[in-house]
DNA sequence: AGGTTCCGTGATACCTTCTAACGAAAGCGT
DNA sequence: ACGCTTTCGTTAGAAGGTATCACGGAACCT
């Protein structure tokens, strides 16, 4: 991380005032959602007019994909950290966990309703995919992997379309773990934080860990 | 189902106008995503002008309520329907895989990204009790429910705070396998819906078909 | 047939995104 | 240090959104 690329005064005054509108923009999305997001609003709380933002932002769908992307970096660069410092697949997840409860808005940013028309634009998705191979590099180093039950049609499948995006390939078993790992913990987490399970009188965290639980046994 | 309460043909008029309103608003919630509903362009499309649907609906808000309320509706008749036809939990599952892909929005306007200050109106919560209960009926009468794991820290604590909103109490292994079954098909679900798979070279369905084969088994 | 109720309209206020044109300020090169 | 150039922030305005209001007309009910 060394130079962000901002030599001049006018560059370093041009991206601390995007950062400063980024901030604001989350703020915002943090209290009112992403689909309330206002850049007029933004403006104002920042003592501007509405127009002046768009000399930092192409509009309003460029300043959410620049959220997005910032996410999807926080995200890779939270469980990159945690992975680094030894962290296995069980901590890996509760670094997930803790990183979704930190900012819910953020993670539905990423991992919520989406825009029909919308498509992230390819280094956004380089970043997705970082996060995924962090996800699948830990499952890998997790266990002997055991050889799945006799009868595993997905295993099969996976043997013939493994891998994504250039990545190294990996055995099927460990493949299926991670796409367990993925969709139970989003499934726990994402209703969790949208509030599914208020009223019904349980704690989300205990029925994350039991789903981490089995999710790290020998037979997943 | 006998009669909706419109006797007087000014209120079958007005039920008639209210439910094509709502199917101006699905298709465009199907194409574009509740965000960008409209009313003035259900209006106009409608051939009416704008403040003329503010006669059915006091606002955009109670319109998009009505559309969640429908939504649930929808899913509860599905898999009640399903249910009474003898249909069991893996039955069930299939029927929720048909019902979010027959139209994802639809899917996404009940579990998808929650608007932060938003609350249900009380019938609503109540229909999605429905839903539940249906699962949870399929769950109780799957199978014999063998004994947890010895550590089963969750179902201990399920023990204590089963059942919510006066709901007949079940047995926390049932529970448990419900919750399960509700979070890691929703997690499925939700990131195929979402397009988080395309690109990954593997169908969808398979891993639904996988997810499902476990939270069948006596172990789940 | 008369009276009342309801429907749809246009006008209006206020919000939003976003473009265009202008003035001012700041940096850059000489 | 001075001038040129680039950039910034402004106001004005178009286009579209939600929502309220008052009014004319149609439909219903008695």
């Amino acid at each position: 991380m060394a130079g962000t690329g901002a030599d001049t005064p006018r560059e370093r005054y041009r991206a601390q005032v995007r950062e400063e509108i980024k901030a604001h923009a989350w703020d915002q999305i943090a209290t009112a959602g992403a689909s309330a997001l206002s850049v007029n609003a933004i403006a104002k709380r920042m003592g501007l007019s509405g127009p002046a933002l768009y000399r930092y932002f192409a509009g309003r769908d460029e300043l959410i994909t620049e959220l997005v992307r910032d996410a999807y970096r926080s995200l890779a660069d939270t469980l990159g950290a945690a992975a680094a410092e030894g962290a296995d697949l069980a901590g890996l997840a509760h670094v997930l966990r803790e990183w979704a409860l930190a900012d819910p808005q953020r993670y539905f940013l990423i991992y919520g309703t989406p825009v029909p028309g919308y498509r992230a634009p390819e280094d956004t998705t380089a970043i997705a995919d970082e996060v995924m191979r962090t996800l699948v590099d830990a499952c890998a180093a997790l266990a002997p992997a055991g050889p799945e039950t006799p009868q595993a049609p997905f295993a099969t499948h996976l043997l013939g379309h493994r891998g994504w995006a250039g990545d190294q390939p990996a055995p099927p078993e460990v493949l299926h773990r991670f796409l367990a790992f993925w969709t139970r913990l989003h499934g726990v987490l994402s209703l969790e934080l949208a509030g599914h399970f208020t009223g019904m009188g349980f704690r989300p965290a205990l029925l994350f860990e039991a789903e981490l639980e089995g999710l790290l046994a020998p037979r997943f």
